[in-house]
DNA sequence: CTTGATAGTGAACAAGTGTGCACTGATATG
DNA sequence: CATATCAGTGCACACTTGTTCACTATCAAG
């Protein structure tokens, strides 16, 4: 079975670079399938291709190597990531407890791209050179991004770059924690969700009790 | 050059559970260098048996396999963590300001042990099965006893187990996010030391000041 | 209709992997 | 002093790994 062949049969009128695409695409999935349990460094060239239903050196075609893909996944990811933020904008303003949107939209997000945020939280810490360098300047921008946000509030606009800065540190890290115990608890299991998310608001909620009583030093 | 003729001649007068213990240790130390910039799933009982100078198959008088390995490591690097949980305890007492006291006995211990921070790090999320597992229920505990820590302050006498918990739960974070920071800095650059224990410390007193705001709900 | 580009194939390679086995020689014990 | 224990050796095995190379069948373009 020829996955050349196959691709004709299974979808007629395609052009070449349509097809090219796709298989790129079946090794992204493949990979990003892989690593629901392991670890981009312990998952081998030839795995994700016999996972995506390709050869071996077929690989090559798409990415120079398994770092390259990586690099991929990152990118991929991030796009997610970002999605969610344009989400939770929108979710905000037409509600009222930014709180409790905001967490909403973090759990729904997460749960309609597990694979995405789990890698990102993986081989955050984990990740070899580029990946976890990708991942680290990513968050960072995501980090200013949050702390330009914030600065937009009434209560802040008079804070400096820095605080603002180090509260939106501190919520994107708290927020990831969340991320990564809904990603490691059991799919199905609605009633761990939901004490997730409730831990979630309660942390959200204190650190932004201590932004309101924040006094900046020195 | 065989390991056994040369333990004689280094170290004379040893007992023979003494120098299986020794290289027990050497095999232990091995990994941790190893892990350095790497992975604990992308090490190979080759490589730790070839650094720890002695030959592969001799691996397995000391553990049963790689991941027995891990949770040794695990175990090891616990220890280090308790310890400076103990030390921070003992400097509390005899200084004022308990942000100044516990990050500067954070940054000192994780100065003095990095190899085992990094490991804790990098596998807390990464790792796969047991280790994982080992990692989480540890921090876990950790986490508990510094709740118990926390209801010991006159402020917070009256607070339920719950909300100690969450509070808990997000100076670890914080905390846990400050120690990946100092670990991933080049260790020379005494300059970005000062800034990241900086920031632990207004990350913590910005938590503080939550605290002290906080009141339940429901 | 012909022809060049190219996504995918399949065999081969050297290198590295975990583990089984029989062994050796220093140490502990009787 | 004799003997059993056992940490460490060395060879062997069957597998998996990344990458090379020449190939083939399809699509796109002239």
């Amino acid at each position: 079975m020829d996955a050349r062949t196959l691709n004709v049969v299974t979808a007629e009128q395609t052009t070449r670079q349509e097809r090219k695409q796709r298989t790129r695409q079946a090794l992204v999935d493949a990979a990003l399938r892989l690593l629901i349990d392991r670890n981009l460094a312990s998952l081998s060239l030839r795995e994700v291709t016999k996972e995506a239903g390709i050869v071996p050196t077929a690989f090559y075609r798409h990415f120079a190597s398994m770092d390259d893909l990586g690099i991929t996944l990152v990118d991929e990811s991030m796009r997610t990531l970002r999605g969610m933020v344009r989400e939770a904008r929108k979710d905000r303003s037409s509600s009222e407890d930014v709180i409790t949107s905001s967490v909403q939209t973090l759990y729904s997000q997460v749960r309609a791209n597990e694979d995405h945020f789990r890698f990102i939280m993986r081989e955050r810490y984990a990740g070899t050179g580029r990946v976890r360098a990708a991942i680290a300047t990513e968050l960072r921008l995501f980090a200013s991004e949050l702390a330009v946000d914030l600065g937009r509030f009434d209560e802040m606009r008079a804070w400096s770059a820095e605080d603002l800065r180090m509260m939106a540190d501190l919520i994107v890290t708290a927020m990831l924690g969340t991320v990564m115990e809904l990603v490691d608890v059991d799919t199905a299991d609605r009633e761990a969700d939901m004490e997730i998310i409730r831990q979630a608001r309660k942390r959200l909620r204190l650190i932004l009790i201590g932004v309101a009583g924040w006094r900046s030093e020195t």
